[in-house]
DNA sequence: ATATAACCTACGGATAAAGTAGGAAATAAA
DNA sequence: TTTATTTCCTACTTTATCCGTAGGTTATAT
């Protein structure tokens, strides 16, 4: 499975926020130097998800992003399919032959995506640091 | 999920060459005309998969192309894998603190197209058929 | 007033999708 | 042996998306 940097990156910046998520907006340049990042490209990533209402932005000084809710209410589905092409709608349905086969692939991604949260995430990143500290 | 149009058409011609695998070698000409596929880009398709191996070819007159296994031997992913980029092998493993959540995906996604069989594909095709032919 | 941020648009190279086009090589049949 | 058929191969176009760069505009906290 090809997974694009900007579905990666779109992560990786929500991963982020929740990590920051002290009532205080996080500035993408902080995003961009932690993540070793284009702070540019990220720019772009973070508007998807800002027109999209997963995050809020404050502009000016002391200015950033914030999440809106509580990382547990995010699913990666959200993120992914407004930044991964490949998990986009399909929209046109053709009435293929093998619709079956597409369904299924659909649903096998979403039982995924639509079950992981960003809380999972941080869980996973935590464990995994925990392995790695040892 | 976006599938391309070259991973429809690989998968529609090697239902066709299932359909019609009596012994004769089918031309492309044939299945272009009854998929309507423009037969200079599914060329381009079967070519990949002859060279994966997936079917055989024969040049000359009353040439074309036939299966080499069963259909039942056939997993769509072997297909898919081929054509659709989506579904490739993603290379750089780059120790994400995502890669749980890539590594779910891809288990999902391959729990499906590694069973899925071409047999599979004809009888659901057979049976929606049936249901609209009452 | 100023510096700090988000915001917006455009541009660039690279890659891939979805074809189109033209010919070369093999081969079965006349 | 010639001919028609069919695969095979390379190159080209157009459009779109990826990944990133660049430059300027707007809002706002200090």
């Amino acid at each position: 499975m090809k997974i694009s940097m900007k579905g990666k990156y779109a992560v990786r910046l929500m991963l982020d926020l929740a990590e920051h998520d002290f009532g205080e907006p996080v500035s993408l340049k902080d995003i961009a130097v932690r993540q070793e990042i284009s702070e540019k490209y990220l720019e772009q990533v973070v508007s998807l998800l800002n027109k999209a209402g997963l995050v809020r932005s404050i502009r000016g000084p002391q200015g950033g992003y914030r999440l809106v809710r509580k990382p547990y209410d995010y699913k990666v589905g959200e993120i992914l399919r407004m930044t991964e092409s490949c998990f986009a709608k399909d929209g046109d349905g053709e009435e293929d032959a093998s619709m079956i086969l597409w369904n299924r692939i659909d649903d096998a991604v979403s039982s995924v995506i639509d079950t992981v949260t960003l809380e999972d995430l941080l869980t996973w990143q935590n464990e995994n640091a925990y392995n790695y500290s040892i």
